[in-house]
RNA sequence: GUUCCGGUAGCUCAGCUGGAUAGAGCAAUGCCCUUCUAAGGCAUCGGUCGGGGGUUCGAAUCCCUCCCGGAACGCCA
């Protein structure tokens, strides 16, 4: 089914086109009093400056040329000009055998339109595991990606492993320094180095397979190196995968040089004239592009930096063939997306092919004081310490409530606690809730059955209040896409499972006539199918009992 | 100094391209389990939407300015 907003939309905009013959952005909303209608539109307010006439004419006139629809009971006009729209149970009635017989299918929409969305986020460097800090960026990126799936996106998750590079260069020297360790040797670790405890674990591991065959071995370093990245990969995929988090694509970085295409960007750009040198070292024009001046992208040492190759790797996602690049970075990188930016128009040639998300950094207390994360003293408190204390569905949906621009403070001591209070259990228990009622009602007989549906018995306010709130999944998921914001389904899945709560407290399912058992277990199950499906976009699981 | 984010109830946060009487959860108080799961429901309490100007029919929302908090301003990654 089509969202209500959008069929008003058209309604509306039909209505302005052959009254005044113009086009106009309609904004649909719901009124917080219910007299006011179902919802509302104040486009007879908006377009009253550009139209110099009085809003409630114009509202008059709108709505004396609005075509007849099946799913508008009436339409007036309200305050300074607000056309109301009281919504027909028509439309209503339709939710129920649409969810029943679509499944989790209802609800995917076609706002996408098979556009290919290349989606990368997490992106952890492979020197350590993940922690706290990348927790938010990993779910809002996997959620999204679900999100936006369903909302007939094509979707590519992608994660970037930047496993070239200096950090990856002190990542194996700590580990060649605990390996000579290991065999008393001197064992001092590098200025930038890296002090996990898996970093030892790691070189012990490689002690005992090889002995002492990386002692003052040429090769060594490019060992340490590609086992040290192989096992933090290991770890973080497997982290991520119990936090309910896969990607598509693991790109590599250094494929980016095996594969010669850091220079061959680098000879594109300066074949466009887009590059010029000064102190040594070889500028990209970005000032032309937005960016607040131009930045070296070779240093006079011949080495890259890092802009270098992340332009090479965006390139190669260009050539795969995106309409749209997303990235999802912490906002302590908001300094560099302008001139990744820059660099991505140079290569495209479209302005808006990357979107960047930035999300605020989460920081952690424990007991009243914040704790630094810092792969360094390799003290970070890890995604798996959460996962194992909180669970993933509390860490989930926590991270899925907020807006990404949220400064969130994150208090472990409640966190840790697995309190029953947490407001993950009050959307999972209504779907538990709605599982053992309908089991029950099994055993004695009743069955879920769209085939004659009458409605008669579904009269209540809190049965109506929960085919609204059906009815409007398929209108969140579209804006939740449309925007990026994830947190707009957790306010949904809170509104639809209290709706459910107190339509259970006052509503018995199962005491009743056999028509009105039957109508309301299929209304129940038509919730259980949106709840499980919008709790499973956001990455936490629907219990069947709790 | 510049840029980006935030400031909404005691706490954590929503608030839909500006809309009608600013909302949830937690905390506090009081009711509701002989009835499908009380991890629930119902009710009460709680607000100068950081301060001040402005824009207009209308501002938590837009503009200006100031205050407070966070992040960033490399030939680091």
């Amino acid at each position: 089914m089509q969202p209500i907003e959008n069929i008003l939309k058209n309604l509306l905009s039909q209505a302005l086109q052959t009254a005044y013959d113009i086009d106009a952005d309609i904004h649909i909303e719901t009124p917080k009093d219910a007299s006011h209608g179902d919802l509302s539109s104040n486009v007879a307010m908006t377009q009253a400056r550009t139209l110099k006439t009085n809003p409630r004419t114009i509202a008059q006139t709108i709505v004396a040329h609005l075509d007849e629809s099946p799913y508008v009971e009436s339409v007036n006009i309200a305050g300074p000009g607000f056309i109301n729209f009281f919504i027909a149970d028509t439309f209503y009635h339709q939710v129920v055998p649409e969810i029943l017989e679509k499944q989790d299918a209802f609800g995917s929409g076609e706002t996408g339109q098979g556009q290919s969305v290349n989606i990368e986020y997490c992106s952890v460097n492979p020197t350590g595991s993940i922690h706290v800090g990348h927790a938010r960026g990993a779910a809002a990126g996997d959620s999204l990606a679900r999100i936006m799936d369903k909302a007939g996106y094509n979707v590519t998750r992608e994660y970037y492993v930047n496993d070239a590079g200096n950090q990856i260069d002190n990542l194996a020297k700590s580990i060649e320094a605990r390996y000579k360790e290991l065999h008393g040797h001197d064992g001092t670790m590098p200025k930038d180095g890296y002090f996990g405890k898996e970093i030892t674990e790691l070189a012990q591991t490689i002690k005992s397979k090889f002995g002492d065959a990386y002692l003052g071995n040429d090769a060594a370093i490019d060992f340490f190196r590609r086992h040290g990245v192989d096992l933090f990969l290991e770890i973080i995929k497997q982290d991520l995968a119990d936090y309910g988090v896969t990607f598509d694509v693991f790109f590599s970085e250094q494929s980016l040089y095996d594969d010669n295409e850091v220079q061959s960007t680098l000879t594109y750009l300066k074949d466009r004239n887009l590059t010029y040198e000064a102190d040594g070292a070889i500028f990209l024009k970005t000032s032309e592009y937005g960016d607040e001046k131009d930045r070296v992208i070779v240093k006079s040492d011949g080495t890259y930096t890092y802009l270098m190759p992340d332009i090479a790797y965006h390139k190669n996602k260009i050539d795969r063939g995106f309409d749209t690049l997303i990235n999802i970075l912490g906002s302590d990188h908001h300094g560099y997306v302008n001139r990744l930016q820059a660099a991505i128009e140079m290569i495209s040639g479209h302005t808006n092919k990357l979107e960047v998300n930035l999300l605020q950094i989460v920081r952690v207390f424990q007991e009243g004081e914040e704790v630094k994360m810092s792969k360094r003293s390799g003290r970070a408190i890890t995604l798996r310490d959460l996962i194992d204390d909180a669970g993933r569905d509390a860490i989930r949906y926590f991270f899925a409530r907020h807006s990404l621009n949220t400064h969130m403070d994150l208090d472990l001591d409640l966190a840790i606690r697995k309190s029953t209070d947490n407001p993950v259990f009050y959307a999972q228990y209504a779907h538990a809730r709605i599982i053992t009622l309908i089991n029950k009602a099994k055993s004695q007989g009743y069955d879920i059955d769209p085939s004659h549906m009458t409605y008669e018995t579904l009269k209540s306010s809190d049965a109506r209040a929960l085919l609204k709130w059906l009815s409007r999944y398929p209108g969140v998921i579209e804006e939740a896409a449309q925007k990026r914001e994830v947190h707009k389904l957790a306010n949904f899945v809170h509104s639809l499972s209290s709706s459910l709560h107190s339509f259970y407290s006052n509503v018995p399912v199962i005491k009743a006539s056999d028509q009105r058992i039957v109508e309301h277990l299929n209304l129940m199950e038509a919730v259980r199918i949106v709840l499980s499906q919008s709790l499973n976009l956001l990455g936490v699981s629907a219990p069947t009992s709790m």
